[in-house]
DNA sequence: CGCGCGATTGAGTAATTTCAAATCTAGTGG
DNA sequence: CCACTAGATTTGAAATTACTCAATCGCGCG
């Protein structure tokens, strides 16, 4: 089906032909332009979604109409709003293209049938929300140790591919400061 | 085993008499008593820990002494320094008792055994870790979402138990903000 | 009764936000 | 090739928020 896929399971887990083949009869293929929804607020959320090129956000909308970037989402990632996901109830979260894209969807449904039925696939899920788990602590701890300076610096070191990717506003979003504020800390030392 | 553990494997899989014993026999118990520490800064990590009674935090220090609290362990919680449990590496974070604890210890190589011997435990473990995901990402967008008052009122709602049993300092530092304007917050309308 | 820890309060300071305006840049059509 | 526009980025200045440091308060325990 997919090379780039095959081989992002295979990091985790060793496949026969037949099982790959099995298992990517379950994902639908699809491709999406620029400032598609994938993921809209109030709607079901039926898919988790594999990003084979191209790059997404998930943001939360706050009250005030003041956008929060919880996740983006480019080649080899995951994505969907998971909350609603796993619960089955209405998303809380958008999820759009930043970029035209191509991902594989797989449905709530063909999930819980793959991880039924394979041990493997069950293994390599849980592997992949553990690693998921460990960076959300990581970015926990980058939010408390405050001080907006470091976290940019730390997003462009853990990201430097992201930061020319992205605009800078969307960027001061997922960090938690005004797109002002992250503007002024490129010039300061470090930059 | 442990009647409350056993219940707690229960809300996931369903287990044969058999079963239980045999996965249960591959913890340790323990107790401890207050202040004592579990996970230390540096020590390599070899454990998992299942919390029976009482109450643990896991914390990072950072370069200026500051403590930042990434996570409360009480009863029918899971916790270990996971980054370094998982890389087997050294422990960036410290985890020690808020309360007495008694604890159902789970060594690196025995979840590893548990996982790939039973489906079904490798299936619990999964969505454990995917519910643990969806809470870290609730966590950061309350974080994102600025605004301490709110973060507070949160944390009010969502855990009126812990409020009780932890002195506020640490609160203040599981929100991310000093204890005088945790303190100041209390008395704003709402707190 | 006094000690000590946790919680509160006050005052000044530093960091960040907000709002508004100015600049810059890439893409478009002439 | 140039002018033009929309969107992105930067800059300025005032306002706000939260922090730090220091002092005070409150209460349980020996």
């Amino acid at each position: 089906m997919n090379t780039v896929f095959r081989q992002h399971l295979e990091k985790i887990i060793e496949l026969t032909e037949e099982e790959y083949d099995y298992i990517s009869s379950h994902f639908i293929s699809k491709k999406l332009k620029k400032h598609n929804f994938v993921v809209q607020e109030g709607l079901p959320v039926n898919y988790e979604y594999f990003v084979i090129s191209g790059l997404l956000k998930a943001s939360f909308l706050n009250e005030q109409g003041k956008e929060h970037i919880l996740q983006f989402a480019m080649e080899n990632w995951w994505v969907t709003d998971y909350q609603a996901f796993i619960m089955q109830t209405p998303a809380t979260l958008n999820i759009d293209c930043i970029e035209d894209v191509e991902l594989l969807m797989l449905s709530f449904t063909n999930k819980r049938k793959l991880c039924t039925e394979s041990h493997k696939m069950e293994h390599f899920f849980r592997m992949k929300t553990t690693m998921g788990y460990v960076s959300l602590q990581q970015r926990i701890l980058s939010l408390l140790n405050s001080d907006a300076q470091s976290r940019y610096r730390q997003f462009f070191s853990l990201y430097p591919q992201l930061f020319q990717r992205i605009p800078k506003a969307l960027i001061a979003s997922y960090l938690g400061v005004s797109r002002e504020t992250l503007s002024r800390m490129s010039h300061a030392d470090g930059g």
